[in-house]
Parts: C-alpha cells; structure tokens; sequence
DNA sequence: GTCTATATGCAGATAGAC
DNA sequence: GTCTATCTGCATATAGAC
C-alpha cells in the first residue's frame, strides 16, 4: 500500500515496521525515538528514512493495517449474517482472533491515537466509529427481536468492544490457551453480557451456535 | 499526602495537579511538557518546580490518588459481602463511579503505566494486582457457590475490570445519563455476563438486589 | 542504499537575583 | 515564591559523500 514503485528492499521495510511497532506498544509512540528504531531495526537513522518518510507516517500505518481488517469484516458479517446470536459471536471472535493474534498493533492502534496531529487523528477516529457502528447494529437487532435483553444498547456495544479489545493487553501467544478457545469463551461471554436467550427464555451459550471458522472473515493469510 | 509541613500554597499545588492530569489525558505523558504543564498552571516553569520535585512524581500522584481508593475499597467489598452478586454488583458500581467522576485521573492512571521507570512502574502495577485480585476472589465464590456459571473465571475476571475501565474513555458528566443510572447499568451488564442466577436457574438482574449506596466506600467526599 | 556529520529546536531541570 | 537566563542533552530530520 505505501511501497514504491522501483526496486527496495521489503524485507528491511517489513523490519522497520515490526520494530517500530514493538517499541511503540512498550514505551508508547512519544516515549520511542527515531535512534530506537534504527538500531532495533539494525540501521543508522539516515538509513531508516530511507524507508519511510518520517514517524507519523510509520504509526499510521500501523493503525491501517489493524482498523481496515476489523471495519471491512464487520460490514460483511452483518450484512451476511441474521441471526443476531450469531452475528453477535462472529463479531466477537473475528475481534478477539484478530487482537490476540496481533496484540501488539491492536495496542498501538487502540493506545496512540492522541499521538496523531489532529487530521491524521480524525481519519483514524473516523474509521474506528464506522467499526463500532456494526456493532451497535447487532445489538439494536437483537433487542429489536427480543434475542436480547440489556437496559442501555448503545452503552452495552461500547462495554461490548471495550472487553473485546482488553485481550492485546494480556495475551500472549505461548500460553495455556488457545486461540480457538479464547475466542470461544470471549463469545459465550458476549452471549452472556447481552442476556440472549430463546422465545422460552433459555439462555443461549455459544456452544449451541453454528459459527463460521473465526479465520473466515480475515483479510488474507492468518497473519501468522 | 504530598504536602509539606510548612505554609505552602496549597491551592496552587491543587491547581498543578489538575493542569497536569489534564494535559496528560488528552496529549499523553511523553507528549505534555513541563512548559505546556506550567502555563496550563499559569505559571513560569522555574516556579512549577518550586510545587513539584519532578515530572515523574506528578505522575504517580495522579495514579495513587486513583488506584489506592479502589484498592482499599475493594479489599473492604469483598471483606464485608458474602453473596456474591451483591459483592460483585458492589465492585462494579464502586470502579464505575470513580471512573466517572474522575475519567482524566483514571484515564491517565490506566494508559501511561509505560511512561514510568521501572521500579516505580513495578510498585504501581502491585498496586493495580492487588486491586484485580478482588475481582478474582469474588468470582471465583461465585463460580464455587453456583450462582455464577462461566466457562474461564480468571479471564471472566479480566473481561469485567477491562469493561468497567472504559467508562473513562467517553462518560462526559455532562451528558443524558446520570451517574447513578451509569453504574446500575454497568452492574446489570456484569451480572449478565457471569450469568448470575438462582438456584432454580432464573437469572439475577441488578433490579432485584439490594446495595450500598455506590458512594458508600469512597474515601472521603464524592470527588465533586 | 548506506554511511558520517550536522542542522535546528525543544526537552527536563537548575542558578541565582529579587 | 516568583522571576530571567541558561545549562545540557536528546529529539526529528537532512546534507551530501560514497
């Protein structure tokens, strides 16, 4: 997306990023310099602007990278899916598969947003607010159909996304627990948290759904 | 706490404080300067450094001030309230009602963990561990007891002190919702999500407990 | 593409007069 | 308690040789 035309290096390109964007989760943006970069990416820092214009830029992109995925797949999956139960957990277990397969850029992209001068600010912010719209139709939907049962929609998708997004914060990818089973137990959360129950009043829990692969709805490969 | 013995201005000090919190909510510690921190205060920077010893202490004065009211609350909650859902609902109502009374303390005592050195950083981060731990505590009763009923505790956990933590990100004490309604709310939300019920297996909603009022453990006065 | 050298400005913090 | 003046060092970013 931001690589020239001629002929770079990609792979040094690809390390730069990584790097900065190591720093950035540890230290935050303000608190990393240029000189941290270069050297965790094994260059001077002239050499380093040799492979991107300068910081802001870098964090952008890094900010991309992580919102577009989550607000492309949200649009898809509600539009795709009726079920407000489903949908739901979809929802939940795309967000959660994302943040903890990459927790370091889903906590820069969630942390450094103030770090932005205001333009690049408000684009990103823009993004964001058009992600969390989808799932404020979810719940709207289930509360509509009476799927749902919560007293304040528009606080309870807010509390929704903000749980959601704790998991780049503590996951880590060596643990005791599986991807596969942290997304499931964060939508069983979910389920719980909205109150979704049968027109008998049943609570429904997540292992009662049919629920696409959380891999279903990335953008390309599983982001390692 | 802070206060010397003698006759300082003490209002002047109080006024410090705020310029600072506030500055470091909307730019961030790394990105607040000790000038923009001084003229905020309406002061030159020589004379700020007659109120403060250094940037850091600043810091860590705004993170007491908010992380040891909730830990001492908290060890008091779950010291004093045997069933768990009044215990539980309590904790949430307490963490919310701090949250958003003072969004920018909390706001800043939960984003700039990393702008500190290590070891203060490391004393900060027992404090917030010792605060989590009641959390734990509580649902693990719970889960013990059979009232709640979810798949991972430790990360239900997580999950609920991750959720009652966004309230700082956008309460504005301004707007609709009063902050009573804010944290009955809240606490229904949590209910939901441990899926607290009886023993016939009906569920417990906020509406049908009784609490303290959510001032009751405060330290003091209601932060305004 | 990679380097050495450097421009320019702001950071946190202090000296010392009043 | 408050000021003017200033120290020292690091910040982002660039110039220009190889």
């Amino acid at each position: 997306m931001v690589r020239a035309g001629h002929g770079e290096d990609r792979s040094t390109r690809e390390r730069v990023t990584r790097a900065a964007v190591g720093l950035f989760a540890e230290r935050g943006f303000n608190g990393t310099g240029i000189r941290d970069i270069a050297s965790a990416a094994g260059l001077t820092t002239s050499t380093l602007y040799h492979y991107m214009t300068n910081k802001d830029d870098l964090l952008v992109e890094v900010m991309l990278g992580t919102i577009t995925p989550l607000r492309d797949a949200a649009l898809k999956i509600i539009s795709e899916i009726d079920d407000p139960s489903v949908c739901l957990a979809t929802l939940v277990e795309h967000h959660v598969w994302l943040h903890a397969s990459d927790t370091l850029g889903t906590l820069v992209s969630d942390t450094e947003l103030r770090a932005l001068p205001a333009e690049r600010r408000a684009q990103m912010v823009r993004l964001r607010d058009e992600y969390e719209r989808s799932w404020h139709v979810v719940i709207h939907r289930g509360v509509e159909t009476g799927v749902f049962d919560t007293l304040n929609p528009d606080l309870t998708a807010r509390s929704l996304v903000q749980m959601a997004t704790g998991v780049s914060h503590w996951f880590s990818a060596g643990g005791e627990l599986s991807l596969t089973r942290l997304c499931h137990a964060y939508s069983d959360l979910a389920l719980g948290l909205v109150r979704a129950s049968r027109p008998g009043g049943v609570p429904i829990r997540r292992d009662d759904l049919t629920l696409p692969a959380p891999t279903h709805y990335l953008p390309d490969r599983p982001a390692t």
